[in-house]
DNA sequence: CGCACTGGTAAACGGTGTAAGCTTTACGAT
DNA sequence: ATCGTAAAGCTTACACCGTTTACCAGTGCG
């Protein structure tokens, strides 16, 4: 099924892949409103119309760069997990508290990348894409394959730390009838075996750590904190009764 | 020192006003690209450099625009809370009862009111201002104030729940030492008389709240749930024990 | 009356996304 | 090896955008 690419083809996914990056470094360096058609292509020493070669709209290059961010945020927050040691290496004992440590590093590290990744953070979390609600009907849209692929970097974790450490859930009955048949799609939907209890919880940290991270990096706690790290420890500490546990998801150092 | 206002003054006050409505009217109807000076000066018979009569720029008007969402959204909550009843119609023993209600649905109705006014919302507390940094150095900036007086209906019902009904808050010396000195600033800020443990339990609150409807309004929640009503409750849930209740931020029918 | 100010205009500058059409280059199949 | 074709540039053009400038019709006031 898989074609061997030609030449050419490789070549024009060279292209493809830097005006990308050329576009990310627009972002990074002179803000969303810079990333224009045509300031990408003066950077490539190109013309506007050009970049139509590989893009069929600004939008549609906008959302190849969100799905690019989505990746490099993925891959932060997995090497993070990662780092915190491997299972193979630890006790039987100790694996179940690895797993917690996996979970507070990999919650550590998406603040922490989100801090140094401002606008890139902006872009892919922040107010709803223009079209949002067509957005959902392209198909080949990049942005919901790699926004899959993060989610499961956290729900993978998620999910270990429940199988190896089993903490109290509710049972399917004490869920919401919506919402149950709403988790329900959604375990089908990412090939997850965990109970819906469980993945309501999940959904229930989710929130959290997006809630704080996004609240922070938007700057609309500025009003109150200039320094909102303690917030985030304390929404930690929300967190780990939420995954079974009776201290705050302990640091990794 | 306030003077009466001319009849002049009066005019000119009535079409900066209408040039607002008119920006959020093509705000709500075409987008928040749409918001554009032409367009806003079409919609009402003018041209575009007329606007710069009454503001100095399209970011200012934007402002003035994200300042009227802010009272209105403030209303809006104020209105229902003012709804669930008034504290001298009811018992002294049911007044901290009637706050709790109250509590919960200023909640409610700030979710309710985000849901019905997506693009507003998403311009308030959207992804940060192009220039937001300089935006806190401005002296005459209406979104301030407003901000501080949305902020306000909270903070006061929140104060006025601990007063009838203390719960259980940490003690100063159990508070991060950096996060009790910025409290301490906060409090001083918004003139509150509220123990530093009162209004950091009021801050985690209000990440929770605002997390939560930020992740639903802006869509990031739809690749695992249509609707997230039930999250919302869940969140309620949540945040009812941080005001020492044992059961769920109850329905006002 | 005359003067200054207010609130509007049109024109223009540099910027944007995008569409259309033309040219050159280079690959692939015959 | 050649020829057709498609890819990947270009230029031009259009309709927008925020903003500045210069100009002009009123209005209110000394």
């Amino acid at each position: 099924m898989v074609q061997a690419l030609s030449r050419r083809d490789r070549v024009r996914a060279a292209t493809t892949q830097e005006i990308i990056q050329t576009a990310r470094r627009l972002l990074v360096e002179q803000g969303p409103e810079a990333v224009s058609l045509r300031a990408i292509a003066r950077e490539m020493g190109m013309t506007a119309p050009a970049l139509y070669r590989y893009f069929s709209s600004h939008e549609e290059l906008l959302r190849f760069v969100v799905a690019d961010i989505f990746t490099e945020v993925a891959d932060h927050v997995r090497t993070a997990i990662h780092a915190v040691g491997s299972i193979e290496a630890a006790d039987s004992a100790d694996v179940a508290d690895l797993m917690v440590l996996k979970m507070a590093a990999g919650c550590r590290e998406f603040r922490a990348w989100a801090l140094e990744h401002v606008p890139e953070f902006s872009m892919i979390f922040g107010s709803p894409m223009p079209g949002l609600e067509v957005l959902h009907e392209i198909q080949n849209d990049p942005t919901l394959d790699c926004g899959y692929q993060f989610g499961q970097v956290f729900l993978g974790l998620f999910g270990e730390l429940y199988r190896r450490r089993p903490f109290a859930i509710p049972a399917d009955d004490e869920i919401d009838p919506s919402l149950r048949e709403q988790l329900a799609k959604y375990r089908q939907l990412v090939h997850s075996d965990l109970p819906l209890g469980a993945l309501q919880t999940f959904l229930r940290c989710w929130v959290l750590l997006y809630g704080t991270v996004s609240l922070e990096v938007s700057g609309h706690l500025k009003f109150a904190l200039d320094d909102a790290s303690p917030m985030f420890e304390l929404m930690l500490a929300d967190m780990a009764p939420m995954v079974g546990l009776d201290q705050p998801l302990p640091r990794h150092n």
